[in-house]
DNA sequence: TGCTGGAGTGTAAACGTTTACAATCCGTCG
DNA sequence: CGACGGATTGTAAACGTTTACACTCCAGCA
């Protein structure tokens, strides 16, 4: 830990500090020769440039922060190792906020651009409690957010996103379990508010009117994200008198949860109750029986919205914020089957 | 975005910039009513510090880096899920570094250590080609590094580190499977240069060896840690001439591809084969049938690596350098029966 | 020979904080 | 009343880098 400095080099090669930093930043700037001596006192120095003093100096940290949910879930792992690719090609380091460990409020991440923590921010949750704060200073100047994986509430609709149609998917899923001769489907999503689960519900529902077929009151329940809440809302569904024949449920995690709990009440998947999914996380592929379920491309929607970020951060301004639709698709996998008749 | 700085908010007080900064750093220094003063000239300029000037001054980034091997695996999440609390609690943000995609040298850690962008390092992960270099400035100065759920090589034995006894551990697993009545008992391991996996093997072995068991060649596969890896791995095994009556993985990921071969080939769990796994992550309980595995702490080794880590940036120096070893536990499920008669 | 201009280099300011040290204030005590 | 001392505040330096500006040097040209 030499805590050798730029000086010390420049000492050392006969030269300013001036010329040192231009030999690290700007090579061409510099005679060969010079260059050369400079190099050499670099390594016989070990010197190495502090970040924490070019950070400040630059006014940038080159570090950016994602808001998420939950890291446990497996989508948003895929979806951050597409980010994390993107950020390491284009010289970012991540730092991941979890919001449900701590519910952050527009204000903190507010702060957190304010003071610079972090050259920007990628959602890839939708706070509820966004408002007025975060847009004001929004207004004020472009803020360097980019949101990903959510619709976003209208009046934050001018922010720059990346996402699958999520309503469409929802409808196609429903459709699917439709064309396979369900009549009673019964939905379970996540959190109240998770707009992309809202969102999800909106294309189920919107599926089973064009069907003409009716939702009867209790079939969608809310399973909040986790394997146990979905047990929890599985268990409910099944006890209604008129028991559906098939569950959608909002994301895989959740499908898992819905899956084991149709089992353990004796009942047979895809037999007695159909069970489809959504996201196609890793584990999608080995439940038994293998899950159906919507395919969404998590690693290129995190690469995408990295990179938009990073060219909203470079230009300062980006004229375009239209959202940016990635395609989904269905997976048939045998989780899904027609109802007994 | 205002960019007021604390000049501005000197000048709003009337005071210098040195008692501004008194006020915000520590308070009992100033007088109330200067104290009063400078806080309505903060919230009337909206300042916040600059952070990174901050950093700069103090030489500190509040940033610490997690090496680990990969984000996707739900033990890992949990892990890190401790991390963050404890992190949170003590005023750090975590980067983290995945070695999987990106193969880490000792040269990086160290670059990223003396360049001053984090404070600390904390490794999940062991790294193979792990040194000369860093081990060397090591001997220098006491370096803010804390390992965690690895056994680590000897010569880097004297790193502060936290962990479950894995040899132990798995010879009880082995254990178990041998007090069911197995004798033809098989093994997935990691990756070779995972010492975690390495370990679980030793653990393995000895308990196979007390019990006078013999392991047979071909009953030792690698899983590289991963669902399809630990697919492959088990289609090895079951293809045996001598094929074992139960498999004892690595981890629950490997343990999950693992459970799913068994069945694509036809062979029930446990009825024909016996499946063992290790860690205990949340899927474990809703696999069919439910994996009988070994549970760590994983949370509560997160934080106290953290701690640990904090404890070894805030003295610079720590005589205790022991291993701090958590305790482990069997968890009986379903997937491991006696052998067929 | 003297000028011009461009390339290379050095000087010094600036970034926003923190903090050692000096200065001031004011109450208390001799 | 004056001196002392503790509490509060101000002054200014320092952190390591980047960069605008000024300077030097030298080749090329008139």
């Amino acid at each position: 830990m030499p805590e050798v400095s730029i000086k010390e080099v420049a000492r050392l090669a006969g030269v300013s500090i001036a010329t040192v930093s231009r030999c690290i930043n700007s090579p061409e700037k510099v005679t060969e020769r010079t260059r050369i001596k400079v190099e050499e006192a670099i390594v016989r120095t070990g010197y190495s440039p502090n970040t924490l003093a070019q950070s400040f100096r630059r006014g940038r940290t080159n570090l950016i922060m994602v808001v998420l949910p939950s890291v446990g879930d497996p989508f948003f792992t895929a979806v951050m190792r597409g980010i994390r690719t993107a950020a390491r090609a284009k010289g970012y380091s991540v730092v991941i906020e979890e919001t449900q460990l701590n519910t952050m409020t527009a204000d903190e991440i507010g702060a957190m651009l304010v003071s610079k923590q972090t050259d920007g921010i990628i959602l890839l949750a939708s706070m509820s409690p966004f408002g007025t704060e975060i847009l004001s200073a929004k207004s004020r100047r472009r803020l360097p957010i980019v949101v990903g994986c959510e619709t976003i509430s209208s009046e934050l609709a001018d922010l720059p996103s990346v996402h699958i149609d999520n309503v469409a998917a929802a409808k196609e899923a429903t459709n699917y379990l439709i064309s396979r001769g369900h009549e009673r489907i019964g939905m379970i999503y996540g959190q109240a508010t998770s707009l992309l689960t809202k969102d999800r519900e909106l294309g189920y529902r919107a599926a089973m009117k064009q069907a003409k077929l009716p939702i009867r009151k209790g079939w969608v329940a809310e399973g909040q994200l986790t394997i146990a809440g979905a047990r929890q809302a599985t268990r409910e569904l099944l006890n209604h008198s008129y028991c559906p024949t098939a569950i959608f449920c909002a994301n895989d995690e959740m499908a898992i949860g819905c899956l084991h709990e149709v089992k353990a009440a004796g009942l047979a998947v895809p037999g007695d109750v159909s069970v489809m999914g959504f996201d196609d996380i890793r584990y999608a592929e080995v439940t038994d029986p293998p899950l159906t379920t919507i395919g969404q491309p998590a690693e290129e929607i995190g690469e995408r919205v990295m990179y938009r970020l990073c060219r909203r951060i470079e230009e300062g301004q980006e004229s375009n914020n239209e959202p940016e639709i990635v395609p989904h698709k269905l997976v048939v996998r045998q989780s899904v089957a027609p109802p007994r008749a």
